[in-house]
DNA sequence: AAAACATATTCGCTTTTGCGAATGTGTGAA
DNA sequence: TTCACACATTCGCAAAAGCGAATATGTTTT
C-alpha cells in the first residue's frame, strides 16, 4: 500500500465542475460562506435542486459546509490536489469575465444590502463579509 | 450584438476532462502530434473507442487533427479562453505526478523508439520529437 | 410534545453518456 | 477500378445525470 492517502479524483473534479448550475453556485460564495437559502433566493431554484448541486461539490472536495442552527452555510475549500486548487483559481478568475456570473454577484450584493431582505430571508444569517 | 465571438464553453471544456480515457489521449499528446494508430496500440482500447474519444476533445477545442495520407495526427491547440489554457496546463503539469500517466508515456516512448514498430504499427508515422 | 423551519435525500422519469458492434468515408496500393 | 487500410460515424443498449415532486432529518420555537 504505497500510499495511505487516496489519490485525487480528477473526474470527479472536472464532472463536478461541468455544470453550469454549480459554477453559479461557486461563484456565489467566492471567498465567503453563503447559506442555502441565499443561493435559493439568488438564484431562483427549487431548494431541492440547489442542495443537489451543492452535494456533488461538496463530494468533489470542492467546498464544505458547517451547521448553525437551522442553517447551513457552504464555502470554498481547497482541493487536495495543487493543480486542482490553480484550476479553480482560473474558473474563479474567469467567473469575473461573465455576464451572468457579474449580475448573480450583483444580485447577492443587493439582496444582502437592503434594509430588509426578501420574506424568505427574514432572519436568515447574512454572508459574513457582507456584514 | 455586443460580440460577434462566441462565449467559451465551460460546461463542455469540463465535461470534455471529466472522463480518465480523454485525459490519457491528451497526456500522450503532450506538446507532440500523434496519430490515432498508436494511441490505439498504447492504450489498448478499440478504434472505435479512441475516435470517439478524440471527436469529443475536438469539439470541446481541445485538440485538432490533421490528416496525411491514410493517417489522422491529433495535437492540442490551445483553447479560446486564456483561463482555459492555464487549466489544461495544470492538467498536464498533474500528469506528470500520475502513475499510469507515467507508464502511458513510457510505453509510447518504447515502442516508437524500439527498432521495429509492432505489427499493428508497421509503416505509421512516428511522432515528431521522437524521431 | 407539537409545530414550524431549513436543508437533505429519495423516487420516478427523461436525457445524456459510454460502450461494442457494425457500417461508412477518404486515401493509397494493386 | 477494385481492394486494403486508417479512421469516423451510426446504432442499439446499459449506465449515469439532472429534474421536479415527495419525503426524511435535524433544529428551533411554541
Amino acid at each position: 500500500m504505497s500510499k495511505s492517502v487516496k489519490k485525487f479524483d480528477w473526474e470527479k473534479f472536472f464532472l463536478a465542475l461541468a455544470d453550469r448550475n454549480r459554477l453559479r453556485l461557486l461563484n456565489l460564495m467566492g471567498d465567503d460562506e453563503i447559506c442555502v437559502c441565499f443561493f435559493v433566493e439568488i438564484l431562483q431554484m427549487p431548494q431541492p435542486k440547489v442542495s443537489r448541486h451543492l452535494a456533488y461539490l461538496r463530494n468533489a472536495g470542492i467546498v464544505e459546509s458547517r451547521r448553525d442552527g437551522k442553517w447551513i452555510h457552504y464555502r470554498m475549500t481547497p482541493p487536495k490536489d495543487e493543480h486542482a486548487v490553480r484550476v479553480l483559481n482560473e474558473v474563479r478568475k474567469s467567473s469575473a469575465n461573465d455576464q451572468e456570473m457579474q449580475k448573480d454577484r450583483l444580485r447577492l450584493l443587493k439582496v444582502c444590502c437592503a434594509p430588509q431582505m426578501p420574506v424568505t430571508l427574514q432572519g436568515a444569517p447574512r454572508p459574513v463579509s457582507v456584514n
